[in-house]
DNA sequence: TGCAAAATAGTTGTATTATAAGTGTGTTAT
DNA sequence: ATAACACACTTATAATACAACTATTTTGCA
């Protein structure tokens, strides 16, 4: 593996810093010259490492001010794309947009699949048989569905989903019992080999409805869980009266 | 308006040689040395400006090699929203994603609409009416389709409309004949009061279908200029011989 | 002449130092 | 009490130097 630029270095701090929840958005990072100090690099590098996350979005400079995490609703409309912003609502809007991008994937992939393409997915969906623990269930359904999205042949479209599915793991990490929970039902292998048939069988229309049925159930299951939770919440709250 | 600051400067400048084509993906960019001369800037400014750059995926950096345009085909998937891509092709494949998208906005945005929003909407609407140049028409168009998908009250969703209509916004003006000549309907002002009547009623289905009737008329026309321009293109071949 | 090795020029990466300019806070003078 | 000011802190820009890497040109040998 190549050597780590030390812009890079930097910017794996700070974006650390940000996912791990050590500093929320609207606070300040340290200035420059603590972040050289810390890092054992110079100025230059930690600017240069900091650039860049002003324009992925992540943060925000201010002359005379210092550099600030932004908000989730920060305009900087790339900012979509930050891996901070996933909280429990946040979720819920994102697999609204799978639902919609992934039913255009799905239907564009079963008509422009080709016999490689079906035998990758297959040796996928065998894969997720036999899984025991979350983590690589995670790495199959992404590239399940990443696959899909590749063989729809629209390259926007995949790219929004490698970034959509980027997100969803960076946050997973912080999030682990909120997010994944829901996925334990043992309908799952079954939903994912359902949608594999159609593709198969070029089914366009029974593919995207497989699928629109796949992420409503895993939203549904969510929604569960997560009112579980805001109850749990709500008794612990009574006990302390 | 506050003043540009230096790096800023930089950025516009070499996005600009991108977007108008003076430096195609693959080529290198002048120097850092020498961006420093023409726009009379430090080369800590015009680093800091290509650092964003390259964040955002329009540029590759290498080391003692120079700095390249990417192509569209590169990995670092933030190009996506680069405004280099939208040849025919490319203007399809997001004309696809927007069917998605737009129908699922607008259908998220007609029950969640406040009554002030339905009035801006509406005022969008009447001013189309009496339009003549087809810049003016663009920037309403374009206000609608953001408008509602700010009401859709999903901040993702919102943020990738930002995305694309920025991104159709700057490959317009390089592209202004093929693009836009498709929606010199006359159809084109109903379709958006149809749209408007649907959001005002609360019926998200309506909403849903004429977004889905709208975004595919255009398609269609789209289609048959690009075709037509394809048939002009090879008669003029014939003739040589 | 052909070609490989080596020198050379050009380019980005990092460090250092200095100054400008904006922000925020605390202090002072009224 | 409040407004004006001073001061410390922070980011923005600049200039210079050198390190590290690349691409090209030149040199030297067969």
């Amino acid at each position: 593996m190549r050597k780590k630029s030390k812009s890079q270095k930097v910017y794996d701090y700070i974006e650390e810093l940000v996912i791990s929840g050590e500093i929320k958005p609207g606070e300040r990072l340290p200035s420059e010259a603590k972040l050289g100090e810390i890092l054992e690099v110079s100025r230059v590098s930690v600017r240069a490492g900091i650039e860049k996350l002003s324009a992925i979005g992540l943060v925000s400079k201010k002359k005379g001010g210092g550099t600030y995490v932004n908000k989730p609703k920060n305009d900087n409309y790339l900012s979509v794309f930050t891996p901070t912003l996933l909280h429990n609502t946040d979720y819920l809007e994102m697999m609204e947009i799978r639902r919609a991008l992934d039913s255009l994937s799905v239907q564009l992939c079963a008509k422009n699949i080709t016999e490689s393409g079906i035998r990758k997915l297959g040796e996928i969906v065998d894969s997720m048989e036999n899984i025991e623990n979350e983590y690589d269930f995670f790495e199959l359904d992404k590239k399940f569905h990443l696959l899909i999205s590749k063989y729809s042949k629209n390259r926007f479209l995949h790219n929004i989903h490698l970034i959509i599915w980027d997100v969803l793991q960076k946050t997973l990490r912080t999030k682990y019992n909120t997010v994944t929970r829901q996925d334990h039902s043992t309908d799952r292998v079954e939903e994912h080999q359902d949608i594999y048939q159609a593709i198969v069988h070029k089914d366009e229309d029974l593919a995207r409805i497989y699928t629109v049925r796949h992420l409503e159930r895993i939203i549904d299951t969510f929604n569960c869980e997560y009112n579980e939770a805001y109850y749990e919440a709500k008794k612990e709250e009574k006990k302390k009266h």
